[in-house]
DNA sequence: CCCCAGGGACATT
DNA sequence: AATGTCCATGGG
């Protein structure tokens, strides 16, 4: 069967490196503000919600506030709800943000918090702690998502729990942070561009090796 | 009209 | 341990 590996370069050579939040690229210098914050403040606002919808709120935040974890502790949680609405659960989440930029705060480094720590925090559950860990923090700490569970359960009949799947492949792919950020980012634009809910096996360049393939469709 | 999106907390069985 | 419900806006 096709190893983690494999499907790791086939996935990177038919959608390209996708980039997602990238840490040490410079885009985010403009304003000073932390890029670790922007992603800390994504991971939440992007719970069940489509990422188009996450990035007009953090154009609102940009715009009339503060991309950071600091203007999250400032501001009032009525004016932090109208700002981040677009992205849904709005009131919801607003009380997640204050309570993930009260426990970074002041001096908890993302670099160093324990993954036991931000599992304590209201609104952080094990995708959100690892995404922040991974992304914002630069650790090897693989993100599973509903997507990556829908796609390794039709590729490889293999349906576990989240700490599991996680355990599995981190022992199946090199412990390389580039690796480790592109390869859920892959996973993710394959589930939503062929793995769908009703999957699109026809087209799929992965259906000769997929336990689950539909011959037509 | 429907379904879904880069989940998590909490209640129920 | 597994399943159900709620949270809410915006697109397809």
């Amino acid at each position: 069967m096709l190893s983690l590996v494999q499907l790791y370069q086939l996935l990177l050579d038919f959608y390209g490196y996708q980039g997602w939040w990238p840490v040490d690229e410079g885009y985010h210098t403009a304003k000073g503000t932390d890029p670790r914050d922007e992603i800390i403040i994504g991971a939440v606002l992007t719970q069940n919600t489509a990422w188009r919808n996450v990035e007009k709120a953090l154009e609102n935040l940009k715009k009339y506030g503060e991309l950071s974890l600091e203007f999250i502790r400032q501001v009032s949680t009525k004016e932090l709800e109208e700002l981040i609405r677009p992205s849904g659960f709005y009131r919801l989440k607003a009380q997640r943000l204050k309570h993930v930029a009260e426990f970074f705060n002041p001096t908890d480094v993302v670099e160093k918090v324990s993954r036991e720590g931000l599992l304590k925090v209201k609104g952080i559950g094990k995708e959100t702690a690892d995404a922040i860990l991974l992304y914002a923090g630069g650790r090897l700490s693989f993100v599973i998502d509903a997507y990556t569970k829908r796609l390794f359960k039709r590729l490889y009949g293999l349906d576990v729990g989240y700490d599991d799947l996680k355990s599995y492949v981190e022992e199946n792919i090199p412990k390389d942070l580039t690796i480790y950020k592109e390869f859920h980012a892959l996973i993710d634009e394959h589930a939503k561009a062929y793995c769908k809910s009703t999957p699109r096996c026809g087209g799929c360049f992965l259906k000769n090796f997929c336990l689950s393939a539909v011959p037509s469709s």
